[in-house]
RNA sequence: GGGCCGUUAGCUCAACUGGCAGAGCAGGGCACUCUUAAUGCCAAGGUUGGAGGUUCGAUUCCUCCACGGCCUACCA
């Protein structure tokens, strides 16, 4: 039987129960038990969906999967009422219900109501996936995220740890006095970061507006107003390609704290992600993948030029640099790309994929840093590091540029170097507060699904978004 | 954006070198009063992602399109 005739004898079904007056569209129903009982409960209630369908000549034995697990039922049409009857008779698999009757144990030692009392809270109409594999087509698991949630219980567990880890990271910064904020997520210039921003347009302004690629300057300005500890966690929105790594939307943790700095910064993500592992993972070590990652500290430290120096390369030597980018990447037009360009390119594919255990990154140069920091008495260098995890970009962090003419003079450059397809602006608003006065004050930003994705051992950050983007199916 | 791969029943999967598209689950019927991937029997379910082409004949080969996956590029 195919799909459309499953949908119209379940439509039938629907109709049959209308006209007995039992709504197959149910209300409220009061439950006393989750899939928590225990023997010889008299009158429990229970609701949840039918997730399997045991009949067995008068009797029937059902599968109730309500949120906290699964309960078993056990039916007998001669101990129920003429109305539980004919919603037992117009029962499918799929259908959320609500019983109520007493609990027993059954010969193989399962506990199970007894259902005295039965009534249809939601009548399905379309065929469950298939019960023993589930719904493993990734497209459909994605585009109908509620199936996947239905039919495969792991990916719940990935969601409850993702909610969780954010629970843990509100309680340990509002635990250290931390402020959580919000701030503009529609802003006239994009900044805080370098990505393509998605535009928009607000019509009674008669404004173009952009989503935020980065929630940075808003916070700064409040150290500037004087909060000295705040924190946001939201979605940012960047207008690039979409991988195992990048979801357009994505969502950032993003701490400043006055009077600290990238230091301050490096204990606290170190503090951070160390509890929430401990918590979330029960130790030091998780399993990420084909790889082991031990999160014992303190953690590594090694400088960017460092490890452009383990491969054997001087960053500066520029005809060395661009040899090695063209071998790295090969067959790629590399003329349009600067020295620093290259030299993240050499970066990710050959160092980034050996720093599994958690690895700080430290002191980038500046013309990759426009926000941060010089380290005193080295202008080209800054105070700044990137953590990775398992091969991950998990955390950066640096000292933040509180100079309100140097971060000037940097913002005019980057506008002056600007590339065709990624248009920059100065955000004067930005400098002028900084011209107000900024706290010398630390910085973090910490990739929430990533951070999620090695906590869960996900291989792509789809498994850990809810509803990724996904291309219309038209 | 480029390369490679995939798309078969509601779901999970088969189908040799181009030769009648097949199972299991779900759904329908029958039997069965302790099953738990219940069981046994019977019947049904397909525009093989879409459009073209080659061929006596296409799920299979070719072209284009759609969607997805992986790699790559962009995203400090």
């Amino acid at each position: 039987m195919g799909q459309e005739e499953i949908y119209h004898q379940r439509l039938e079904k629907r109709e049959l129960l209308q006209k007995q007056r039992l709504e197959p569209y149910g209300r409220a129903f009061k439950r006393s038990v989750t899939a928590e009982i225990s023997e010889g409960q008299k009158g429990v209630s229970a609701a949840g969906r039918i997730m399997a369908f045991r009949r067995h000549g008068r009797t029937a034995f059902l599968d109730l999967r309500d949120d906290s697990g699964k309960i078993q039922l056990y039916l007998k049409p001669e101990t129920l009422d003429a109305a539980s009857v004919f919603c037992y008779e117009n029962l499918d698999i799929g259908d959320i219900i609500g019983v109520r009757g007493d609990t027993f144990r059954t010969r193989t030692g399962e506990l199970t109501i007894a259902v005295q009392f039965l009534t249809i809270l939601a009548k399905s109409l379309r065929p469950l996936p298939e019960k023993w594999h589930g719904l493993k087509d990734v497209e459909t698991r994605f585009r109908y995220r509620e199936l996947d949630l239905i039919m495969n219980r792991e990916v719940k567990d990935v969601f409850r740890k993702r909610s969780r880890l954010l629970q843990l990271t509100r309680e340990f910064l509002t635990s250290r006095g931390f402020l959580e904020v919000e701030t503009p997520m529609m802003h006239p210039i994009p900044g805080g970061a370098e990505a393509r921003p998605f535009i928009t347009h607000h019509n009674a302004l008669n404004l173009d507006l952009y989503l935020r690629i980065a929630p940075e300057l808003y916070l700064k300005r409040l150290l500037v107003g004087g909060f000295e500890k705040v924190f946001e966690i939201n979605r940012s929105f960047r207008n690039e390609g979409i991988s195992p790594l990048h979801n357009p939307e994505f969502t950032m943790l993003e701490v400043y704290e006055a009077f600290s700095d990238c230091s301050g910064m490096m204990e606290l993500t170190e503090e951070l992600i160390s509890s929430c592992v401990k918590e979330l993972s029960g130790g030091v070590e998780i399993s990420y993948q084909n790889s082991v990652v031990n999160l014992a500290r303190p953690w590594k430290r090694v400088k960017w030029v460092e490890t452009f120096a383990q491969l054997g390369l001087n960053w500066q030597d520029e005809p060395a640099v661009r040899q090695m980018a063209r071998t790295v990447s090969p067959g790629e037009d590399d003329s349009g790309k600067s020295l620093f360009d290259c030299l993240d390119a050499i970066f990710k594919k050959l160092v980034q994929p050996g720093l599994i255990d958690p690895t700080f990154v430290i002191e980038y140069p500046r013309q990759v840093s426009p926000l941060a920091k010089s380290l005193p008495g080295n202008l080209e260098m800054t105070e700044r590091f990137e953590l990775f995890l398992a091969g991950l970009e998990v955390a950066n962090a640096y000292s933040e540029l509180n100079d309100p003419v140097e971060q000037k003079e940097r913002f005019e450059e980057e506008v002056k170097t600007q590339r065709p397809d990624r248009p920059k602006e100065v955000d004067y608003d930005y400098i002028t507060a900084l011209e107000y006065g900024l706290p010398p004050a630390g910085g973090l930003g910490i990739g929430i699904d990533r951070l999620v994705m090695l906590l869960t051992d996900s291989s792509s950050i789809r498994e850990v978004i809810l509803f990724p983007l996904l291309r219309p199916k038209s």
